[in-house]
RNA sequence: GGCGACAUAGCCAAGUGGUAAGGCAGAGGACUGCAAAUCCUUUACCCCCGGUUCGAAUCCGGGUGUCGCCUCCA
């Protein structure tokens, strides 16, 4: 059974999908006004491996992220760049598709844009008015916070306590001052729809309430996002949801945890604001991605260039483990495991049944990655030591971490196909070879020493020569 | 002021009642022409003080500290 933490409950609780086998998702996507951050990247990495995890365990998943494409801060940034708020849109949601796949992140089955959907968004105000739930101040529309009692579950806190700490200007119009807009009346300029109110845009959070329902139904099994949204997005769309339906809205409150840059928040204020395509022009997008996935999703999680180095070298580990995995499989033969080898097979049972366990228990990344790399030792061992090895214990392995990499998707996929760069190394070490044969080491070592600065390193092994790039300083 | 989270080795980070996973870094060793890779060994009074318990990093109470939310924010 598979637990996960809810928010709304403060507990893990077992995931029981409304319909059986199936699960929807519901994540809050990026406002797509500039490039992603790192802090977007976390988020978006940890629903992607939570939706692979559960495809994996066999559910159907239906995985829906959206793209915010218009708000305050759409058109603020259209207006500076001084072009439409729609070509905003498309120039900020293609940097994301490119930038989401430069990270393994699959794109969700959708995708869906607020502009594309002020239907559902007009209908579900227009049912929240006939709830009276809602009421018209020229020409905007309101969501009457006090008559929806729950207010505040989410978040555990009750109106009284939110009001008091408010620290944002109160509109005296507003019969409460935590009613929140639904709808925003026509401003000159700004981009506008026809509604039953008059011209306008939707506000911030009707938008994922009428989208999540319109793709998942009326009680999504997942909806989440970062820690930031409990309050007041995410509250505010159980009000509208709920209030609307008058169903659950959603069984499990997923909050993904903060993730500060040396010890601080990520502001725009502080200047600190890192933006993935930024950050991937001097490091490996993997290296980024299990970073992310070597801590618990609701940590925080320090980044720092040092944390990102370790980081680095761990999944090097790994990788090293499945090259020479690949390379040994190449020229391995069947037959029947002795007892060491047995041994290793039923460890690699216990390593698979053990990452299952870590990761249902409210999925444990970091746990999950531990599995990988105790068998990566005493793979290693066997691979170092042992005689005779066979294909049946080398493969079983290789398949294993495959596996898991479908789900996690940090390591390297297989070897890369021969390109002309390669063979130029081939040549280099043949040449060295031939060197190290006549024991001239001045000679081999100075090749060595070439391809080092080039971030090629050489590896003698007792079965050939091995290269690989390394990152370097850069 | 209200609500909440966290505090585990030099660094990062799991672990929610039976005396501490994993990674990085360091030290020593094995292997190697030298390296690299790999392996072995090695590094923890689990923030403090009480309590519950046969037994607590883990539960309860009280401190201290850090951070977050209460305003746009992933």
């Amino acid at each position: 059974m598979i637990k996960l933490y809810n928010t709304s409950s403060r507990k893990k609780e077992n995931l029981q999908p409304v319909k059986e086998g199936k699960i929807g998702i519901y994540a809050c996507g990026p406002t797509v006004y500039d490039y992603f951050h790192i802090g977007n990247a976390r988020v978006f990495l940890v629903f992607d491996v939570l939706r692979r995890y559960l495809q994996y365990r066999g559910y159907k998943v239906t995985f829906v992220q959206n793209f915010t494409d218009i708000d305050d801060k759409m058109i603020k940034r259209a207006d500076e760049l001084k072009i439409s708020v729609e070509e905003l849109a498309g120039r900020y949601i293609r940097a994301y598709q490119e930038d989401a796949e430069a990270l393994g992140i699959l794109p969700a089955d959708y995708h869906p844009r607020a502009t594309h959907h002020i239907p559902q968004i007009i209908a579900l105000i227009e049912k929240l008015m006939e709830n009276n739930l809602a009421y018209e101040l020229e020409g905007d529309i309101y969501f009457h916070v006090p008559s929806f009692p729950s207010y505040g579950k989410l978040s555990h806190q009750n109106l009284e306590e939110l009001s008091l700490g408010a620290r944002v200007e109160i509109d005296e119009r507003k019969r409460h001052p935590m009613d929140f807009a639904l709808w925003k009346k026509e401003k000159p300029g700004e981009p506008s729809w026809e509604s039953p109110w008059g011209r306008g845009r939707p506000g911030w959070h009707i938008e994922c309430s009428a989208m999540s329902m319109a793709y998942l139904g009326e009680t999504l099994d997942i909806h989440g996002g970062g820690q930031d949204l409990i309050f007041p997005h995410h509250e505010n769309e159980i009000a509208q949801s709920e209030g609307a339906t008058k169903r659950l809205f959603a069984r499990h409150w997923l909050h993904v945890g903060y993730l500060n840059i040396e010890e601080e928040k990520m502001s725009k204020s502080l200047g600190n604001v890192l933006t993935v395509r930024e950050l991937i022009k001097e490091i490996d997008p993997m290296v980024l991605r299990f970073f992310m996935l070597s801590a618990h999703y609701r940590s925080p999680i320090n980044f720092s260039r040092e944390q990102l180095m370790q980081a680095g070298k761990a999944l090097e580990r790994l990788n090293t483990l499945l090259y020479k995995l690949r390379e040994r499989l190449e020229r391995v033969a069947e037959g029947v495991p002795v007892q060491e080898e047995q041994e290793l097979l039923n460890f690699l049972t216990a390593s698979r049944k053990r990452f299952l366990e870590v990761m249902d228990d409210d999925f444990n990344t970091a746990e999950g990655t531990a599995v990988l790399f105790e068998l990566a030792r005493k793979t290693n061992v066997y691979l170092d030591r042992f005689p005779e090895q066979k294909r049946n214990v080398l493969q079983p392995i290789l398949d294993f971490y495959n596996e898991v990499n479908n789900i996690f998707g940090f390591l390297q996929k297989g070897f890369e196909p021969v390109s002309a760069l390669e063979k130029e190394i081939e040549e280099l070490i043949n040449t060295r070879e031939k060197a190290r044969r006549e024991k001239n080491w001045a000679l081999a070592d100075a090749i060595r020493e070439q391809l080092k600065e080039r971030n090629i390193l050489l590896e003698d092994t007792p079965h050939g020569v091995r290269w690989k790039i390394v990152d370097g300083e850069k």
